[in-house]
DNA sequence: TTATAATACTAATTGAATTAGTTTTGTAAG
DNA sequence: CTTACAAAACTAATTCAATTAGTATTATAA
């Protein structure tokens, strides 16, 4: 019975790091509590259930990227900086796969602080691209493109998808140089 | 007491039906062996447990993947080639939510089976790419952004992430446009 | 026919989540 | 310096899914 002195942040935080060596969908309740050092039940005392501690890490994990993105991009701007967020994503993703993974589980549309998370959390890649000439519609086109293919090149590689021992970084390099081309390739073209 | 005249086939296609309708780690045992008309502890019968029905659908999503590309392919190659894939791809994701996470779901790289499988989907995009001029490491790098891009938007609209309602097809199809011209343009530049 | 392998079943165990109800402790008002 | 209360632990008990063990049944093929 003696005090624990857990606090939300500290459980969440804990939650993530067991995520992260673990794997999401293997943080249980029964895990994370004796890490705390606590029995299970006594873990409803800081959060309602597991469906309510993974919310929490989503909204977490998408704080965190979005710190980490606002970082990348400070002071530069264009390529430079979506290079630099690129980077900073995938960075992310590999240090805390687990977190990660928390940005991308099924995000409830319904549930407003979670969406404003998930957008904040893209804002800074939104800005720059503004900064960058594109907007509207086209803006938003493009973020869907670059979330689409960070995403998808740090979710492959997490979950061991690229078999070959070929250069991953090299491989996420001339991605992200391929879609810099193509953007200013289709932007040259309908200027005309 | 009755056969159920249930054989592999029908278990792992109702399994993806299931898993389609209700998502994959929602699949459950009991689920499956209610819509089969068994008791759950007759299931081991047909499949060695959990894990296996998932590695199972993993193999089934992938060689179902792996037709849809290839057929995709057919009769088309280069530019033409690769946007029927992705149009293909896409369709897949969206039309068998519960097969397609499967595909992706931590392919074990010590599974041979699953392995082969994995590659085996790829092939048909490494072919084209191949007849398209590239070769080696570069084909590899070119397949992985390719991929990459595919799954990310696959896998971010399946989890609901496009928030706006702007057309997810515009985007898509912009996408695709930018990964082809930035192919393009970088292979254009590096051939002086 | 009858033996056997395949397939279904019931019963029982294990592990995690969750709920209910109780106890302890830190703190702050008196 | 107490005492009252809310926060935070705890134990006990329930539910649900997976899994295992052991038994019965049926279809088939010798």
């Amino acid at each position: 019975m003696p005090r624990a002195g857990l606090d939300q942040q500290t459980v969440v935080q804990i939650a993530a790091e067991l995520a992260d060596g673990h794997g999401l969908e293997n943080l249980t309740l029964a895990m994370l509590a004796q890490k705390l050092g606590i029995r299970t039940p006594s873990l409803y005392n800081h959060v309602n259930g597991l469906p309510e501690l993974r919310r929490k890490l989503t909204l977490y994990g998408l704080n965190r990227l979005r710190d980490a993105l606002a970082r990348a991009a400070m002071g530069r701007s264009g390529d430079e900086a979506l290079r630099a967020m690129a980077e900073a994503y995938l960075a992310f993703a590999r240090k805390h796969p687990g977190l990660y993974e928390a940005t991308q589980r099924s995000l409830d549309r319904r549930d407003a602080e979670v969406e404003q998370a998930a957008a904040e959390a893209i804002e800074p890649v939104l800005r720059v691209l503004e900064a960058y000439g594109l907007q509207g519609e086209a803006a938003i086109h493009t973020v869907r493109g670059f979330r689409s293919l960070l995403h998808g090149f740090a979710d492959i590689e997490r979950q061991g998808g690229f078999g070959m021992e070929v250069d991953p970084d090299a491989s996420f390099h001339l991605l992200v140089e391929i879609f810099l081309a193509g953007i200013h390739s289709l932007s040259a073209g309908s200027e005309k």
